[in-house]
DNA sequence: GTGAAAGCGCTAACAT
DNA sequence: ATGTTAGCGCTTTCAC
């Protein structure tokens, strides 16, 4: 889908040979302002565009990004977390003219099936990805292959560029909140654990509980799978230990939870005090019942992309990054490899 | 980011034309057995992609489609309605081989120049376009440029192709239920009425309140934008003027407007009845307050991009894309233009 | 059935 | 400052 128009076709109807459309195309310098006017006034008349292909072909660059969303995520997609991941790439991208192409390796075909698909052939430029677990073999694809990317979400490996929140803090303060409310019996719904969101929110519950000096046994760490299901299995488990508060490491889970809480006959936040995690705007309306964290997923894909277009020289990204702090939640940049914080 | 082989060094390697490969990566016939599968053999064993900006520049064909969401949706985005779409979309694109281009018209750039930016350029074979309004400027452009694409939603124009639920159908069903309850005061907060949805909702109110032989009064009709505050205010409208149910457009606006409800003192389902639209799983959380009408996303996705590949000659797309049915709500597709329903 | 050769539309190195 | 030329890696006639 594009006009016929041709740099050649141009160059003829301005006068001039194709170098010079070219050079005005791209802003070089060496044509003299009359010229160049001269150029972009049949440019507009004509509304040509420059033809993507023959020109990545020979540039070897399709100001193109990837975003890759590995494994089956539907339940992931139960919340809104990739649409405003989504809207914050998206935003980068259009600042920087680039394009976004997105992959979720859900269909019938495997990963390494649609690995292969869409980094080879060249389509990408770089590639920003989300959710990925400890380890996984994607990470070290691109690594291996040399693929400029950045990660969204926490990756304990030297050579890996990401973006992401204090999830240890977060989850710190939110079960620091309910200690401070009197609570001592406090449980917690785990995201996945091998999955680094769920570890670090553990170990912020953990920190918490420890600092409050509250023994934490296992019977008050169940395991969850952001699924709104796994978090009514993991209430009934908690209810049945005696739990007066609980941590969810979703609002999915959280929303799972209160159903079961209600269920038994019980109020909350009176008789069990709940705190889900997520930026769900939805969550606000279970109000008073749920407390929730907010994360600035939107800026943390903001802030993705940006880090990617800046690994690809994108001319003047200027300023890095800005390390941003929103709410309770604040971010974690690497910004270059190293040189964690 | 691609390996740098090439056509001819795979020939090299098997000792046989560029030509010959070429025809073994095609398909094509006039290869013998062997060859082909010496062929096969080096490409397997190399990782040989063929470059996609190389074979597009000839083929004028890039196995790319872009997925066009106009506007600043931000509203549109408190809800998983575009992560079931695009998860729908990319079911079908993996399916058949293609890549998916998102493009946000959200960002500093005007539709305009998004636009050009993505449809010129020739990235995109079609595309499939989510939520516009009526005699949207956007479709306007895509007709006259000749650019197959798809809108998820109705489009009263002969020359578009579109799937759509039966918003009209389901909303019928949902003001009914209320009135088999008993309601004969049945308020309804729109979404915007320039919006097919929003529109066909409100008609498929007036159609059930007819049917029952209940009044409606412009009192009774409040407009909304989709969003959580415009259903709060819709609901302290509605409430004013005495309303014991309501029908909401959208399950965001439900949930603003089950708030407002709350806030007065009143009971859900018991003073107000309350039912919302939308396949937001999360609702589910709500009841017994909220009923919803479930929409099957994620189909019209994969459905829309089934309609969109056929348009592209996708060689055997085999089957039309079926005419699929799901819990109270239909879908309706518009195969070839003009064989409506 | 297979190979040779001509481009697709563009950029970039080299002349002028 | 501008034009000429040689490809980028692939598909596709057209010979053989």
């Amino acid at each position: 889908v594009s006009s016929s128009l041709t740099l050649e076709e141009i160059a003829k109807r301005a006068g001039v040979s194709r170098s010079t459309v070219s050079r005005v195309i791209n802003d070089q310098p060496n044509v003299r302002a009359p010229v160049r006017e001269r150029v972009w006034q049949i440019i507009r008349e004509t509304g040509y565009q420059p033809h993507a292909a023959a020109r990545s072909l020979v540039t070897r660059r399709t100001r193109i990004v990837g975003v890759i969303i590995p494994e089956a995520v539907t339940t992931l997609f139960t919340d809104p977390f990739f649409s405003h991941l989504l809207s914050g790439i998206t935003r980068t991208c259009n600042a920087h003219g680039y394009h976004l192409m997105l992959s979720l390796f859900n269909g019938p075909v495997g990963p390494e099936e649609m690995y292969r698909r869409v980094v080879g052939g060249g389509h990408l430029d770089g590639v920003v990805v989300a959710s990925t677990r400890f380890e996984d073999p994607l990470i070290e694809h691109l690594l291996e292959d040399d693929v400029p990317f950045v990660l969204v979400g926490r990756y304990p490996e030297e050579r890996v560029r990401y973006v992401d929140i204090d999830n240890v803090g977060a989850a710190r303060i939110a079960v620091d909140h309910l200690a401070r409310l009197g609570h001592s019996r406090i449980g917690t719904i785990t995201g996945p654990l091998n999955v680094c969101s769920g570890a670090d929110r553990l170990e912020g519950y953990r920190q918490a509980m420890e600092a409050h000096r509250l023994p934490v046994s296992d019977s008050l760490i169940v395991e969850g799978d952001f699924s709104e299901e796994s978090g009514m299995a993991a209430a009934r488990r908690l209810l049945s230990v005696g739990v007066t508060a609980i941590f969810a490491a979703s609002d999915i889970m959280a929303v799972g939870a209160l159903k079961v809480i209600r269920e038994a006959g019980l109020r909350v936040p009176q008789d069990v005090a709940l705190v889900g995690f997520d930026d769900m705007p939805i969550a606000a309306a279970l109000q008073p019942a749920l407390t929730t964290v907010r994360q600035p997923v939107e800026q943390m894909g903001a802030m993705a992309a940006d880090l990617l277009l800046g690994l690809l020289d994108c001319p003047p990204v200027g300023r890095p990054p800005p390390q941003v702090l929103i709410l309770p939640t604040k971010l974690i940049v690497r910004e270059s490899c190293g040189a964690l914080q």
